[in-house]
DNA sequence: AGATCTATAGTTAGACT
DNA sequence: TAGTCTAACTATAGATC
């Protein structure tokens, strides 16, 4: 890809207020967001007390605070951090409500982390998915390809046939073993056949979705 | 330059609490003139009023105003009018606790919804790198199968074993005739190596992920 | 108005000083 | 306690949809 030299430094911008203002009320979003983000991770990792208020361009107010704005801000006024007015007043249901939001907090950063790991992990699954939906697609991409990736995705397969094979004669032997008591497990229990029979299974489908692997996730192409 | 592969994120901390105290001190440190640069970088670029109060660890007070943090904190208390009178104080308090936790409770529930879908599309995707993971794994749940599901997946392998031999010939066809015209695609474009020579494959490792699958996700056991 | 993407600028954990 | 360094991670401007 080719990038525009001549413009070296198209992401810097000046440290002074942005002049065009749909520019800048994007970037106060953005960075607005930005800010409450440092801040809870500053919460959560040192485990203190935060306020943040901040006035839009437009005069809206927007706030973070934790536990919360007003107490926090309250014990900034007050000076007083281990005797403030707010737990004088309301007492062991308010304690039981800071706590709510503290662990709703906490949860809310879980969450998001996971979801976020979550997320990349159901991006790479869609691939595979879609591999799968469409049968042939990969062999459509072979044309696509380098010498050398053909040469190794072919040693590869011919290795997976191989291996294979092995497979499917260690699945004979048990198979045949398994003949003899059909219906006992090898601790000595007798098993049913647990309704399998009632389980239409496709195995030529199955299998299919097996090889007809996305080249990328495999050979990291 | 060989980098230490077993401390893949040396550098990547885990947001929950830190535990130990001075680790926890400097990060203190250094994420609160973080967040405060940052807080001064959006009063100048987009001009807006902002005010932090963050309390340290030990209970000591860190503030940022623009203009100043008692002025900015007074046009926002000032918004709500009854908060300095005590008694409406915890109403108003209250209030904004009540909302808070709505919107943190209707968050996490749309977060919980997101996070379900993720996470069922995460778990089958674990479930195939876990059996890539552990090689034979699947091999040890033979024993443990039925004598119909174990004919159904040696049939499926034996199939598989066939079908993967078509591939494989048909890739050998397709690298043959590549070797004739290396370096030309069949859109008659000339085309370089593009540095695929420095991209190390174990295609041998890569086909082990593929055929050492789990059962349950391809014949529904 | 908001989401996504890309490439660059900026932040920071841990080791040292 | 605070500054420096580096490699890695994170934020974000601008474009696009």
């Amino acid at each position: 890809m080719v990038k525009n030299n001549s413009i070296p430094s198209r992401w810097k911008i000046e440290m002074k207020k942005i002049a065009k203002k749909t520019n800048l009320q994007v970037t106060f979003s953005k960075r607005r967001s930005g800010l409450f983000k440092k801040a809870s991770e500053l919460c959560t990792l040192c485990g203190v007390d935060v306020a943040i208020i901040v006035f839009s361009p437009a005069g809206k107010v927007f706030s973070f605070g934790h536990p919360h704005v007003e107490s926090t801000i309250d014990r900034f006024l007050t000076r007083n951090p281990s005797i403030h007015n707010l737990n004088a007043h309301c007492n062991v249901v308010e304690a039981h409500r800071d706590a709510n939001i503290r662990e709703l907090n906490a949860r809310l950063a879980q969450l998001v982390d996971i979801l976020e790991v979550e997320k990349r992990k159901g991006q790479a699954l869609d691939e595979v998915r879609e591999a799968g939906r469409k049968q042939w697609w990969w062999q459509a991409t072979i044309n696509e390809l380098g010498l050398s990736e053909l040469q190794q995705l072919r040693n590869a397969l011919e290795e997976l046939k191989i291996n294979v094979g092995k497979q499917a004669d260690l699945l004979q032997a048990a198979v045949e073993t398994r003949n003899c008591w059909p219906f006992l497990a090898p601790n000595g229990v007798e098993t049913s056949g647990l309704g399998s029979e009632g389980n239409e299974v496709n195995a030529s489908s199955g299998i299919t979705q097996m090889y007809t692997f996305d080249p990328n996730l495999y050979f990291g192409f």
